[in-house]
RNA sequence: GGUCCCAUCGUCUAGUGGCCUAGGACGCUGGCCUCUCACGCCGGUAACGCGAGUUCGAAACUCGCUGGGACCA
């Protein structure tokens, strides 16, 4: 039988990180098993529909590369995946538990329960169904159904005895029956309770593998119990250990960012993202830890996901981020850091292929941003880094204390001297052989046969190109910088040292 | 409070009774490279929660404790 797992969210409008890796090890297990994985939406229990909620949580998985086989956007053949199109369904599959009698209609109030449940917090009970309508007479319930009387329906769970059920991950797990409670299936406006509505889709959809977080373990034996009530073939469960923040507790807002759409904004690339938290409870059979989307598509094994709890710290994230930006190709790296460009105002877009640098009002290239980029490859982390890296690209007037053009003990005489003849030296070079190589070659040799220490040069001259301790190398700069604006830069450092 | 789960470096983890004076990655750190930063390379730092047992031998198996977490209230 061919693997077929689903990833069934509610539709809030954002991915929660522990909601990607869940999505991830659920999507790796479809691939990796060369089976189907089909995206259903579980908004029975929505408190107020969010406008366009499912369509963005399908783009930001669509982003990070996750793509359904089927789902409602996409369709299939177990439709309709949207679980508030498939009422009807529950409501005939509800029947059908009641007469197999494992359910029951309860007609108990609010009130009433609210008040049992006061009573048992006075006498220290576990707060449960008490059962009152466990063991209604037929007579009694058709009485009650044509007076009207709201009711829904429960779960009627053995009284004792253990439930044995058997996790992927966890393994054996006993519960004692008598700890159960006879929880709601359906509530009484007819609309079925994510227990229930999740079983009767699972099984359905024929999915063999039941995916979900560890926080549902505790209802597992409630979904076993139902599945033998219906008579059902039992699918195979796995239980993904919970991801926790720094501080140990539930992974939540209030320690920083959570969701997926966060992390795009701010410059993460998806293959990072899914790097990192693929590795969260995960691990490759070999210790190469750096992975591709297409890799774990292939390599993933459910086997070696972990039981135990893992903390969400983005410092490995960071590693990660880094690493894959330092392999992008040049063009596709200017293409992720274009909006970021523009939106900090350093940059206008005028025609495909010109940008107005704002502040100047020149007119650049594809190629010439392509060349300014390239230059931050290894230095950014982060996509969004590259506005406060670059920047000194895009300036008219470079702002700088003049102090910081000399270069350790040498004197402010001997900055101004040096950088003096290395502009006479560079206004000699052609503007057509103008490049980091050439550049390097003619200035390496000014400095050996002037006999000047190499910081003493090309300190200076990188400071007057960049206004900063610390930027790329002074050749490569100088190179995208172009002759003109070298010596302009260079002319005006010396006036200022 | 009840039920369940989990427990190896700061973090992610490898580890299925002898290959473990515990391996990898990130972080931190020393060095090399180098005009600076970054990259890269070489090195260092640092962990089996505690206590019993099983065994010739335990990070690994069992039990208890402790700690953390999830769920229900």
């Amino acid at each position: 039988m061919s693997v077929r797992v689903r990833f069934a969210p509610s539709p809030t409008g954002f991915l929660h990180i522990g909601s990607l890796r869940t999505a991830l090890f659920t999507y790796l297990i479809a691939k990796s098993g060369g089976g189907k994985c089909i995206l259903r939406i579980e908004d029975t229990d929505q408190e107020r529909e969010v406008e366009g909620a499912v369509e963005s949580l399908i783009e930001i998985l669509r982003w990070v590369g996750i793509v359904f086989d089927e789902g409602p956007h996409v369709g299939g053949n177990y439709g309709p995946y949207t679980q508030t199109e498939r009422v009807d369904i529950y409501d005939k599959y509800a029947r059908i538990l009641l007469e197999k009698d494992g359910a029951y209609r309860c007609f108990c109030t609010p009130e009433r329960l609210k008040e049992m449940r006061e009573e048992q917090r006075i006498n220290k009970l576990p707060t449960r169904y008490d059962r009152r309508c466990r063991n209604l007479t037929d007579a009694e319930i058709s009485e009650r159904l044509e007076s009207g009387e709201a009711f829904v329906i429960r779960q009627k769970m053995p009284l004792d005895g253990d439930v044995v059920v058997y996790d992927g991950i966890q393994g054996e797990i006993r519960f004692d029956a008598s700890h159960l409670d006879d929880h709601v299936l359906v509530k009484s406006n007819g609309i079925p309770t994510y227990q229930f509505a999740n079983v009767v889709d699972d099984h359905l959809m024929e999915i063999t593998h039941v995916t979900r977080a560890d926080e549902w373990i505790p209802s597992f034996p409630k979904n076993v119990l139902l599945y033998r009530a219906f008579g059902w073939d039992m699918p195979e469960f796995v239980h993904y250990p919970v991801i926790l923040n720094k501080g140990g507790g539930k992974l939540s807002k209030r320690h920083g960012d959570v969701m997926v759409e966060e992390f795009r904004d701010k410059g993460y690339l998806p293959d990072a993202l899914v790097n990192f938290c693929v590795l969260l409870g995960w691990h490759p059979k070999d210790d190469n830890e750096i992975l591709s989307f297409h890799e774990l598509e292939r390599n993933f094994d459910m086997k070696s996901i972990g039981a135990s709890a893992a903390i969400f710290d983005t410092d490995k994230l960071d590693y990660f981020n880094g690493y894959y930006i330092r392999h992008m190709l040049p063009n596709d790296l200017l293409s992720v850091c274009l909006p970021y460009l523009i939106n900090a105002d350093l940059i206008k877009a005028v025609n495909d292929d010109g940008f107005e640098i704002v502040k100047s009002g020149k007119v650049v290239g594809r190629n010439y941003l392509e060349g300014v980029v390239a230059l931050e490859q290894e230095r950014i982390k982060k996509i969004s880094d590259v506005v406060g890296a670059v920047d000194f690209f895009f300036v008219d007037e470079l702002e700088y204390a003049p102090e910081l053009l000399i270069w350790k003990k040498m004197t402010a005489g001997e900055a101004r001297t040096n950088l003096d003849n290395l502009l006479k030296i560079l206004d000699a070079v052609p503007v057509d052989s103008w490049n980091a190589a050439v550049l390097e070659e003619v200035i390496g040799n000014h400095i050996k046969s002037a006999g000047l220490n190499v910081g003493s040069v090309l300190w200076p001259f990188r400071v007057s190109l960049t206004g900063r301790k610390a930027s790329p190398g002074a050749f490569e700069v100088a190179s995208v910088l172009g002759k003109e604006e070298t010596l302009r830069r260079m002319g005006k450092a010396i006036k200022q040292v």
